[in-house]
DNA sequence: TATTAGCACTCTGTTGTATTGAGTGCTAAT
DNA sequence: ATTAGCACTCAATACAACAGAGTGCTAATA
């Protein structure tokens, strides 16, 4: 992104009218500027600058008599270059801290909490993925014995993801024999990534541990299914009424807009998996976003990693007015926080590749 | 509900209005209740019949000078005896059987589907439980190695549901150990109601299988941890967004509201829960529903039972003026195929208590 | 030369007023 | 018992007037 060198003044001036607009909606006007910040300087230079700027691109004006506008370009000159840093209020920390340390023990329900708390804290909408690898292999498959006629495949990838199928078998299978299955089953597959199980032959040497053919065949299905819906990538979403506390969605056509498209999984994975930068937190701002969807929207993301190849990502959507600094305080911290609770539990987290 | 007699004529003048009102969502007036429906009456004969309906609490008015809106009373009367039945489409019957036959073969998904589909048919919002027991036993523990120091404990309650927990653990444990623990815990706790595990003693007959005090610790504490989780109900929604199809819901402050109400899990529970009659379809319309929240709504449940102990529930949440028949028709369906589905897959459903 | 006061102009949003039209209730005629 | 007719009510719409916030430009000022 190509800035021109700005001089000091029309930076505090932009800052300025940025840091207005994100608290008050509203476009802001050349007086409101000269009075309530001390650059001591009159309306009419203060619009002689605005001139500038918009012609520069920082700024936008909605019709001829309004105030000005950030742009796309100036909320990132803003995210950039001009915004104060700050570092979450007491309250702030304490609710991250509450809502991530010690009790969760299950790893999706643990990113769901962030998640929550996330939206939470910042009053946007959290998105979040669950921990997903590239190269996703089986750790362990469980037959378990249900009932009689009934079983419940249970299979374990190696990003801790646990899926299960629940399976009709023949009356005739034991618990003993399920247990037999289950051990035959990990022998031939743990280790392996999902891609590259061959089934048909599994199902034939399915004698070796003296069980017929046509009493695995269902359990194989299982195996299979259970795959499958552990390829599919989980993600979700918490606090998408948040939208309504601004005005930018105040109409219903722009809000059922957001919230439709918070319902198709696919638009939010193409947005959590677009973290593809190295830096600890991405942003993109508007039209900086690869997707139509999302055009006045501004998404700040991080990603976290659990060993090599796992990885999971998360973070917050909303008006591209946003309170950046806030926003980005937060989603620090906890991705700190998260940090350190994921290493109490498991161990082993890496923060670059 | 006290039902006055009410004249075939005017049980026809009633149906129509509630019939003109669900599709316009406007007031109805007297003159178009003469012209489009073919009573030959006069508006002005009409209007009397309207005048003495709102009397007796089946219609309101808005304001004096504007036509007549169904009262929950007259929207209860509208459904009790009133509406002509249907069936659904054939393109809504192949959606449904799309959405349900076949390829599912985990259970909570499976609900998530149906859940799904209903709204999509219905266009309105869909409410599901997953499954639930009163009384919840567990019904394998299983502790999985996944890397040294680390291991999953899965737990399977009766209901089918699995929790898992990743708990870090000693790193002298070998996959062998953990099984060996797994069986321990198994023969300990397995086909107990949740609520009756000793994990005390438990701890201390950890010895029995050579394992010090210490290493079983954290894995009792895992277990204690899937129980916990396995004891939430998860309740879940699908076609929020619907809404925004009623006029009803157009201005942001009731959308709000009701996207609001379904964030909190809580009310959804206490929605579904409420459906404690043994009748197939549960309607409950507006003040009908004991919640302020919904007090302008209407919920149409249906419960599944899988077994005599195991419950799901699920059905829709709308505005009151509703397509009764259109949303009854398309339960009953999915309900149906539900049925045959998960009986093909587990068998043993049983439809009252 | 940079800043600023001053002014004409633009555009939105609000407020008040008149009008329209759908609908009602009542009365008197059929 | 039904209906035509009429006066009345009320919300919604349209329109004009006006206020106010803001701009750009010009000329005066430091």
């Amino acid at each position: 992104m190509p800035f021109e060198r700005l001089s000091e003044r029309k930076k505090l001036i932009l800052r300025a009218i940025i840091d207005d607009y994100i608290h008050s909606a509203e476009p802001v006007g050349s007086r409101s500027i000269s009075k309530r910040h001390e650059l001591s300087l009159s309306s009419a230079t203060i619009r002689n600058e605005m001139a500038d700027l918009e012609e520069m691109g920082y700024l936008e004006q909605p019709h001829t008599s309004a105030g000005r506008v950030p742009s796309d370009k100036g909320y990132r000159f803003y995210v950039d270059q001009l915004m104060e840093p700050r570092i979450p209020s007491t309250e702030e920390m304490e609710s991250i801290r509450n809502a991530l340390e010690g009790t969760i023990s299950e790893l999706s329900q643990f990113i769901r909490n962030a998640s929550n708390v996330v939206s939470k804290v910042t009053r946007y909408t959290s998105l979040a993925s669950a921990p997903l690898s590239k190269k996703k292999s089986l750790k362990t498959v469980q037959v378990v014995y249900i009932d009689s006629g009934k079983a419940l495949v249970v299979g374990i990838t190696n990003t801790g993801m646990v899926k299960n199928v629940l399976v009709k078998v023949s009356n005739i299978l034991t618990p003993d024999m399920l247990l037999r299955v289950s051990n035959f089953l990990n022998e031939h597959l743990s280790g392996r990534t999902l891609d590259r199980i061959d089934f048909d032959l599994l199902k034939k040497s399915g004698d070796a541990i003296g069980l017929d053919y046509n009493l695995i065949t269902p359990i194989i299905k299982g195996v299979t299914d259970c795959i499958n819906l552990a390829d599919d990538s989980e993600v979700f979403f918490d606090g998408a009424t948040n939208i309504f506390n601004y005005p930018e969605f105040s109409d219903t056509v722009r809000a059922k807009e957001f919230l439709s498209m918070l319902d198709e999984k696919e638009v939010i994975q193409k947005i959590l998996f677009s973290d593809d930068s190295n830096r600890p937190i991405n942003i993109k701002i508007g039209r900086e976003n690869e997707f139509e969807e999302v055009k006045d929207c501004t998404v700040v993301l991080t990603s976290y990693r659990i060993g090599n190849s796992i990885k999971g990502t998360f973070g917050i959507i909303g008006p591209t007015r946003m309170e950046y600094s806030k926003v980005i305080s937060s989603i620090h911290y906890i991705r700190k926080k998260l940090d350190q609770e994921i290493r109490k539990l498991i161990g082993d987290i890496v923060d670059e590749e």
